[in-house]
RNA sequence: GUAUGCGUAGCUCAGUUGGUUAGAGUAGUGGUUUGUGGUUCCAUUGGUCGUGGGUUCGAGUCCCAUCGCGUACCCCA
């Protein structure tokens, strides 16, 4: 019998549960100061919901559920479509799980407009599953933690989540590095070379360029389909060196031909004139290189990275003019991010930086001494738990070295010892398992001992 | 889809140019201690060496296939 977790998935222990949980806190918490009210979306959706959102590569790496029943019945296997295994599958899946939370939620905004004001925040913390090869910081099955603007489109938007941004990452203090572009820049160069259709592979190839360099960027561009003439047009794009605020200069006498060129450029200028004055603990940067492979961008595309750990992005987002749009509501404008709570979790980890005390463990333990004393300390229990405090009886009247080892594997921080003696005196050995000093305390005494 | 590394006890791993009955640490269990853990000492359970085939007098070790896992690309949180 194999007993394995699916490849790129993985159980969670308590002590990881307890990890993971004050990564999720942290977000949640700076999310509702912003006021962003949690929705959840079902883990299944609609194929068509999901495909054609995320480019070709994206599609691929859906996971697709096949249909209930006899998936066989309906098909004609003499037809071109049996023989072709993509057209297959559409005959024979119907549904899929969700590749990431920001496509199921423009289809749950169109879906409850009834129900919804705009505009609206709304914060969302689920997992989402990806078809990839995985490999370090890469599962199959990880966590999005989402907030997004939908009906909105101030740029103050763009400004709020960056602040956000900062702010959870200095609670989790970790150093990162915001990283910020605007797809209209990137739609410029493409139409100074006039392959507005190869926006993506532009986009795709340039992204890499801190990686592979410059002329490794080229050859890859010559390979998508450009012409060294083009190459020679956009160079001193990508080879603009200096400060965010004389880069911006520079494309902007560049781009002084291109409406889409202009708008990009002053969007992004409002939104660092913005968060200047906010005076974030992360640097906040502009980056041209910044891509982002999802299609449904069209605005502001943001990005950070951990500059302690390698690491791919710990977060991402960006603006979407016309995601609804897809699913019958157009001209509503949103803009979000998505932390990663699994990279996250592998940097806090790498770093030895989750704090001592998020243990989340019974207070209290009652030693099981045999049928008379364990009557007494289940009764003592429910007392202590009307008070909130955390209590549990060991089940078993064992030895009591397997008794304590349990607590302290448990990192439980109060023994009880109940035996004949404490029984008949109505009083209860309290042993402290951090300190191992023991007392010998009434139920009363110990109530208002543990209460605060 | 491409490249590459690794599969030996529940877990982490040793295992020599191929050589007798495959080891250690840790966890588990029992005792040392019939009322005291993290931190004593002793004993003990546990493996068809991922699976199948081949070479050989002989394979954990060499070869082939296959399955599983990891890492780096592509792409991405």
């Amino acid at each position: 019998m194999n007993c394995n977790v699916v490849k790129g998935t993985r159980d969670f222990l308590p002590q990881q549960m307890n990890k993971r949980n004050y990564i999720f806190n942290v977000i949640k918490e700076v999310y509702k100061l912003h006021g962003f009210s949690q929705i959840e979306t079902p883990a299944l959706e609609n194929l068509s919901t999901l495909m054609g959102k995320y480019g070709e590569e994206g599609d691929k790496l859906l996971y697709k559920v096949l249909n209930s029943g006899n998936f066989l019945d309906k098909l004609d296997f003499e037809s071109e479509q049996t023989k072709d295994y993509k057209k297959l599958t559409n005959k024979i899946s119907e549904k899929g799980l969700r590749y990431d939370l920001t496509v199921p939620f423009a289809r749950f905004v169109v879906n409850n407009r009834n129900e919804i004001t705009l505009p609206f925040k709304r914060y969302q913390i689920q997992p989402v599953w990806r078809a990839d090869r995985p490999q370090k910081g890469r599962y199959r099955e990880f966590y999005q933690c989402d907030a997004d603007i939908i009906g909105s489109d101030s740029l103050l938007n763009e400004v709020e989540l960056c602040e956000m941004i900062d702010e959870v990452f200095t609670r989790l203090s970790l150093k990162v590095e915001i990283k910020l572009n605007n797809r209209k820049i990137l739609a410029a160069i493409a139409e100074l070379i006039q392959q507005e259709d190869k926006i993506i592979d532009i986009t795709v190839a340039i992204d890499k360029l801190e990686k592979i360099g410059y002329d490794k960027v080229c050859e890859e561009l010559i390979q998508r389909g450009l012409t060294k003439d083009n190459l020679n047009k956009i160079e001193p794009i990508l080879k603009l060196e200096g400060d965010t605020k004389s880069k911006i200069h520079a494309l902007k006498i560049f781009f002084q031909n291109s409406t889409i060129g202009q708008k990009g450029i002053e969007e992004l200028e409002e939104v660092f004139q913005t968060i200047e004055s906010l005076k974030l603990n992360s640097k906040v940067e502009f980056d041209i290189t910044l891509a982002r492979g999802l299609n449904y961008y069209t605005g502001a595309i943001v990005e950070v990275k951990c500059v302690e750990v390698p690491m791919g992005s710990l977060t991402g987002g960006g603006r979407y003019d016309n995601l609804t749009g897809i699913f019958g509501m157009p001209n509503i404008s949103g803009v979000g991010i998505s932390f990663g709570a699994d990279r996250i979790y592998d940097c806090l980890e790498e770093l030895k930086r989750f704090p001592q005390d998020i243990s989340n463990t019974t207070t209290l333990m009652f030693a099981n001494f045999g049928k008379q004393e364990e009557k007494q300390c289940v009764v003592w229990a429910k007392e202590l738990r009307k008070e909130n405090i955390s209590a549990e009886v060991y089940p078993d009247s064992v030895k009591l070295q397997k008794q304590m080892k349990y607590a302290n594997e448990k990192l439980i921080s109060y023994v009880a010892l109940v035996g004949e003696r404490e029984l008949e005196e109505g009083e209860i050995e309290l042993k402290n398992m951090i300190t191992g000093e023991q007392k010998k305390l009434n139920i009363d005494q110990i109530k208002e001992m543990l209460k605060s």
